[in-house]
RNA sequence: GGGGCCGUGGUGUAGCGGUUAACAUUCCUGACUGUCGAUCAGGAGAUCGCGAGUUCGAAUCUCGUCGGCCCCGCCA
């Protein structure tokens, strides 16, 4: 070892000791006389005190020469800092090394940017020369806590009996979810793989053969458009079980999440943090299938209210039969003209318009007030628990009136800061619609992927209203952001077959591409059911990170680059010609 | 495919029609035996992302282009 002991872990008693430690140096003060250098690696950083006294000229010399991020070797002996230079803000504060010898290993240019300065370098700064942002703190601690987290998760679901199985990265193309990336196959020109957007298939596959309680560490890779929480390839906690309930997946998720919170925080869940609610109620009092919960308001349904007043325009669309929603946001003042904002917004957003009262106390200001009754009023502003702030008002179809409202509920809670960021917020969405309608495909399509199982009371509804028919699904959602996601599946091949065929996928289609997994199927399937975590958004959001990218050791740009090894590059011809490819645009330059 | 923000010494910023392109830090040289973001003195380092246009004059205004970020679409 070119090391004897680390930079984080000398301490009084270890006076006296004789080491040899190895590092980074991450700064050196040069009195003229005595020089000190701080040695840093991943553990800690330990003062050097270099005395021309106790020193052969040539090492001082050495040492003279000296520059940020030399890799160096000292060797020398653990004593006492003089009283009075103490330093308090380092764990190894109270001792230093006396040198004796030094090597230099390896020597450094100088920096792009400071390895000791937290934050301001531009991200594409940082990623062209990532190993030194990854030298950096600040990602040492979230590379390292996402190291514990994996731990505790592999750990946990271990203890319960779940196997850890690899699937493949090379496997087919099916239609269905996101756009594939490919991959050509050599050894059968004009044929391809396609990389995994998960492993759905292979573990249910795992399921019929009988491993009854599967998970893995699963990179996942897309080929869509890059966000601060999405990345083209990224890793889910993915784990499937037989003969299990939706609620049995949950349970064990919970404690899962709890474990890995536990690993990465420092501190356990409270589980009454889990609190389910259906699809529709999330729509109807949130306009998202994906709340955030830290924000106190919620979505009223005031039709009533409005169906006994003089205000024309809401009695009017209640008859039609529409609904009239409200949001109250308390403790917030808005002007005119920001309001007049949220109404253009509103019509961008295709609302009919957007309706509004100030409420303070017992007084109402609004343009609509004066035909309300001062009883409606005051109903009003009781069911929507305000005293202070302002309530909006949108009529339209139950679901639209919902979402506008639930935008504005976002969008108000950001702009006044009304989420307070370190809480963690976990709910259960449950009882999803199996499918819905796409315009672009003209077709229905899977609200979450076609091996969903409806609720078994639903399914006689497959062919007459498949719209009515709710999956047996549940999203993991975590301050606003959807986590994770599972569900029971289908284990039968005649009810796999059938929802295919009411995606409209003609049985040839079908049996082509999943054919193999229909057969499996009829071999013996059990009820199964799983869920998957998305692991960098579940570590990010834990360490209050805006970007996943700051848990990715090495991430892509929004345009899919790599800017580290300038990934994606051209290819060769010989390569081209290998794979019996030729490329239909120009070469480019 | 679309909308928005940004691009100025190595790094982070200021300047927003006429400046010797400013500041901090890094870097280089020198001084200094108890510092710890060492200090002090001196110095180097930028054709203002690239291209075209407007103008007597462009870092500054316009258009295009390249790159980074945020968002919509997309992401079962």
């Amino acid at each position: 070892m070119l090391r004897t002991v680390t930079c984080g872990e000398l301490a009084l008693n270890n006076l006296g000791k004789e080491v040899i430690l190895a590092g980074w140096v991450a700064s050196r003060r040069d009195h003229g006389g005595i020089i000190f250098v701080d040695l840093r690696d991943r553990y800690g950083v330990t003062q050097v005190v270099f005395n021309p006294e106790s020193l052969s000229p040539d090492c001082f010399q050495q040492v003279s020469s000296l520059h940020s991020e030399d890799v160096i070797q000292a060797k020398g002996k653990v004593v006492h800092r003089p009283s009075g230079t103490e330093n308090s803000r380092i764990a190894t504060g109270e001792i230093e090394i006396a040198a004796s010898e030094i090597a230099i290993l390896n020597r450094c240019p100088s920096l792009p940017f400071e390895i000791i300065e937290e934050g301001s370098v531009s991200e594409s700064v940082r990623l062209s020369y990532r190993y030194l942002d990854l030298r950096r703190p600040g990602m040492q601690r979230n590379l390292i806590l996402r190291h514990k987290a994996a731990v505790a998760a592999r750990n946990f679901l271990s203890e319960q009996g779940f196997v850890e199985i690899e699937t493949p990265l090379l496997t087919r193309s099916t239609p269905e979810g996101a756009r594939d990336f490919l991959v050509p196959s050599r050894l059968e020109l004009g044929k391809f793989y396609a990389l995994p957007q998960s492993p759905q298939l292979s573990k249910q596959i795992l399921m019929v053969a009988g491993f009854d309680r599967y998970f893995q560490l699963a990179r996942c890779l897309r080929d869509e458009d890059l966000r601060a929480d999405r990345q083209p390839e990224h890793t889910q906690i993915d784990l499937e079980a037989s003969f299990v309930e939706p609620e049995d997946i949950q349970a064990l998720v919970e404690e899962l999440v709890n474990r890995v919170q536990q690993a990465v925080l420092d501190k356990p869940l409270d589980r009454k943090l889990f609190p389910r609610i259906t699809y529709q109620e999330a729509i109807a009092a949130y306009g998202s299938d994906k709340p955030d919960l830290r924000i106190d308001s919620k979505i009223e349904d005031v039709t009533d209210l409005f169906a006994g007043s003089s205000f024309e325009i809401f009695r009017k669309a209640a008859a039609e039969g529409k609904r009239v929603r409200s949001l109250a946001v308390s403790q917030i003042e808005l002007s005119n003209t920001q309001l007049k904002v949220y109404q253009e917004k509103a019509l961008e957003l295709g609302a009919k318009g957007l309706a509004w009262i100030k409420v303070n106390g017992a007084e109402f200001t609004s343009p609509i007030a004066k035909f309300i009754s001062p009883e409606i009023l005051s109903c009003l502003a009781e069911q929507n628990h305000i005293k202070q702030g302002v309530i909006f008002f949108v009529a339209d179809e139950p679901v639209k009136a919902s979402v506008i409202l639930g935008i504005f509920r976002l969008q108000l809670a950001k702009e006044f800061n009304l989420i307070s960021e370190k809480s963690l917020n976990f709910l259960w969405v449950t009882d999803f619609p199996l499918l819905k309608y796409s315009e672009e495909e003209k077709r229905l399509v899977s609200v979450h992927h076609p091996f969903t199982a409806p609720r078994p009371e639903d399914i006689s509804f497959l062919d007459s209203e498949p719209l009515k028919v709710r999956g047996l699904a549940y999203d993991l959602v975590l301050n606003g952001t959807e986590i994770g996601g599972g569900s029971i599946r289908i284990h039968s091949s005649e009810l796999q077959k059938k929802v295919f065929s009411v995606l409209g996928i003609p049985e040839q289609d079908f049996q082509e591409q999943f054919g193999f997994f229909l057969k499996a199927l009829e071999y013996g399937a059990p009820p199964h059911g799983g869920l998957a975590i998305g692991f960098d958004r579940l570590i990010a959001t834990l360490l209050g990170l805006e970007s996943i990218r700051e848990v990715i050791a090495f991430p892509k740009t929004q345009k899919g680059a790599c800017l580290l090894t300038n990934a994606p590059a051209e290819i060769a011809d010989k390569q081209l010609k290998e794979l019996g490819l030729r490329l239909a645009i120009p070469k480019p330059t």
